[in-house]
DNA sequence: TATTGTTATACTCTATAACTATA
DNA sequence: TATAGTTATAGAGTATAACAATA
């Protein structure tokens, strides 16, 4: 096996494990509880996402953001515009568009949320070096980049199937 | 912010994208495709955990490296076996347990999905110098395993809800 | 009596199709 | 005619509850 394939193949079964560790209801079900709010998990990705822009944003931008399709979006802003918990304001730009804002609720009850997952977290990686958690978060914003570009290529058919003709 | 929180602290929006990515269903059709099998993708994800493992494992111990719940499992073990993937040997140290074991097809098909899959990682990694890609691997394999404890700790309550009393 | 696994059922999450309004 | 968003519907994925068999 050459070297350049070599660590990534030991990826694949580690990413899957992630992915289905992060997917478990019930460790959602524990954070909203210890964060003591009432909300389904789409929804609340939906605020993490507001907020991690730290602005607001449109509909598709969301969707493509949670890797999601727009109706999916849609179906949650409006239950959280119910709960007054983020608010649709026309786009000056586009008649067309709307842009979605978090509300004051609703930036608590995000701020509520990540309070208390980043606490899960910063526990879980007590013991690393700092430089190894300084490197991990390095390595993971461009893997996610990367992973994300890479995938939007071969999604749009850019890229012809690995290994096939 | 204090150094300690402050890299775990940006973790939780990649973390996010990880998972939603992960999960697109699109991108999970077009591996399949190039593999050029036919399979849906928990009953895939139970084939590269077998594979993984490098030897049968239980029922419940593949429900357990999942994430998911036992009846999961068995209902895609089900299908699996009807396609003669996986077959149930029983345990000879537990009358009431079976082992599932890849057959020679399931194996074939695992190996023939993992390695699109990982032509894929490959690719978006291969700009990377040689020592992030090893540094990745060892970060992303202890992540996954301190927070599979943390949060396994967290789902049995072991651990008090943070934060709260 | 506790544990391993299975069957049957219900719920959560996401996608596709058809439609409205503005560019 | 193309794009942003919405509504309605269908499907994939996972969990809970009730049960059978062995420890």
């Amino acid at each position: 096996m050459d070297p350049l394939s070599d660590a990534t193949t030991g990826l694949l079964p580690h990413l899957l494990q992630l992915r289905t560790l992060l997917n478990r209801g019930q460790l959602y079900e524990q954070a909203v509880q210890d964060a003591g709010v009432t909300l389904d998990r789409p929804a609340m990705t939906i605020l993490v996402v507001l907020d991690a822009a730290e602005h607001p944003l449109r509909v598709g931008e969301i969707a493509t953001r949670m890797h999601v399709v727009g109706p999916h979006v849609t179906r949650h802003l409006n239950s959280l515009e119910k709960r007054a918990l983020i608010k649709r304001v026309p786009d000056p730009e586009d008649q067309r568009a709307r842009l979605i804002a978090l509300t004051p609720p609703g930036q608590r009850i995000v701020d509520r949320y990540t309070t208390v997952v980043n606490g899960w977290f910063t526990a879980a990686l007590a013991q690393w070096p700092h430089q190894d958690r300084t490197e991990l978060l390095r390595l993971l914003t461009r893997l996610t980049r990367d992973l994300t570009t890479q995938f939007d290529a071969i999604a749009a058919g850019t890229i012809p199937a690995q290994g096939e003709d």
